[in-house]
DNA sequence: CGACGATTTGAATAGGATCAATGGGAGTGG
DNA sequence: CCACTCCCATTGATCCTATTCAAATCGTCG
């Protein structure tokens, strides 16, 4: 691995309240593994064997049942996933793909749990991060129930745009199509969602979105602080 | 609190690695409540106060936004609720009501925190309690947006059957109104799902199921250890 | 240029929600 | 003890959202 990794993992949440030899232990046992575009990282049903760590690119975690596939969660840097099943030495429940190409870091399963019993300040960050991720579920749950498709995609593009600075526009950093499974619908209906929205000022250009009234989006989209605030 | 109740509360998994005197501590600064029938215990919103364990009953946890309403999950004995916003000294993202007279205990937020620092053995079983409720979650939204409603009921009768010792009959511990709103869709729906089910042997007579045929009801359902099992 | 996948549009359908009305217990008060 | 009420559950009819199937369009890459 390379210093200026090291340096760049170091300063993660997750490292961050780690004891510096412990910390060395860990990565030394660790991969820093570039992959390319749609690489299978990992298949539900499949033992953990490592904790992952996205320094760049994206992935998607999904899954599938009945013939059916849906996306779960899209994981941008400096994100973990599958930390709950490393946790509890389980299956995975979600399978994961690169989007991009992407950067990540594996550790395995049993560094972390050793990790865990030695280092008091690397659990608080795990408690801390995997809270985090339950919350997420929660909020993302409240959303498929409590609101219809063209609710939620009205949300989304507002907490894009303010997660990517409030300019009036926005970029989309995965497919339409896997947008639409992330929102519980199909892509025809994300088209004709879009459509739906075009009355307060959403414009669509390729993957860049413009919101040339933000007022109205939002008075039309009834934002809740308890699913679309990440924060909270 | 009365000598057997702590002695019932000690043998829980939460604290079954703890050092005794920090359960001394934790316990004595513990309430022990019981609540009447349609008690409402926590409100989504608010900052967190109490880590909840139910000791007996059952607890509703819902969620309201956009004047809609959803239960989200029932906690049976002897499981934790509100694990997470604790943890996170955040507002809690989920109301919760008792279903039943419950008797529930309730840790001060501070202390949970403390015992977190201090106590090696309970912070090991609170991360395995807190992997183990994102798994549920997660399993959960596999089945909203993986199954149709018909598809849901069947294979949540199922688990209840399983859960409840598969006698070939098995008892809904909460109305059909909250069962329609835990499985994501109206009363109407549900009752229409009952009946779609009884080509496959499902027979309701009141709060009770019977499963007549469980293997044409298996076949139909297709359960899938990732979704349906609780252990996993 | 041609091929392929992604996106959009259109038409038909299905699944589920809503609205309305009825039946059925459980609890209440006379 | 019985009538009454209220809430839950069921049933029917209709509406609406979203899916499915089909086809056209667009853009990208070789």
């Amino acid at each position: 691995m390379r210093p200026d990794d090291i340096l760049e993992v170091r300063k993660l949440h997750l490292f961050e309240n780690m004891q510096e030899d412990n910390f060395q232990a860990m990565l030394n046992a660790a991969y820093l593994q570039t992959f390319p575009a749609q690489a299978e990282l990992i298949r539900e049903g499949d033992p953990s064997d490592f904790l992952y760590v996205v320094l760049e690119g994206t992935i998607e975690l999904f899954a599938q049942s009945n013939d059916h596939e849906t996306t779960m969660a899209m994981v941008r840097p400096f994100n973990t996933f599958i930390l709950a099943a490393v946790l509890k030495d389980a299956v995975y429940l979600m399978s994961a793909r690169t989007v991009q190409r992407s950067r990540v870091l594996m550790i395995p399963n049993s560094n972390v749990r050793a990790a865990l019993e030695t280092d008091s300040g690397f659990t608080r960050s795990i408690v801390i991060e995997l809270a985090g991720c339950y919350r997420a579920v929660v909020k993302d749950q409240k959303n498929l129930k409590l609101r219809t498709t063209i609710e939620r995609l009205a949300n989304r593009l507002i907490r894009y745009h303010k997660e990517q600075g409030s300019t009036g526009s926005l970029e989309l950093f995965h497919d339409k199509k896997t947008l639409a499974s992330l929102l519980g619908m199909t892509p025809e209906n994300l088209s004709r969602a879009f459509n739906t929205l075009k009355p307060y000022g959403v414009r669509v250009l390729g993957n860049r979105i413009e919101l040339e009234d933000l007022d109205a989006l939002e008075t039309f989209a009834k934002p809740d602080r308890l699913i679309d605030d990440r924060s909270v």
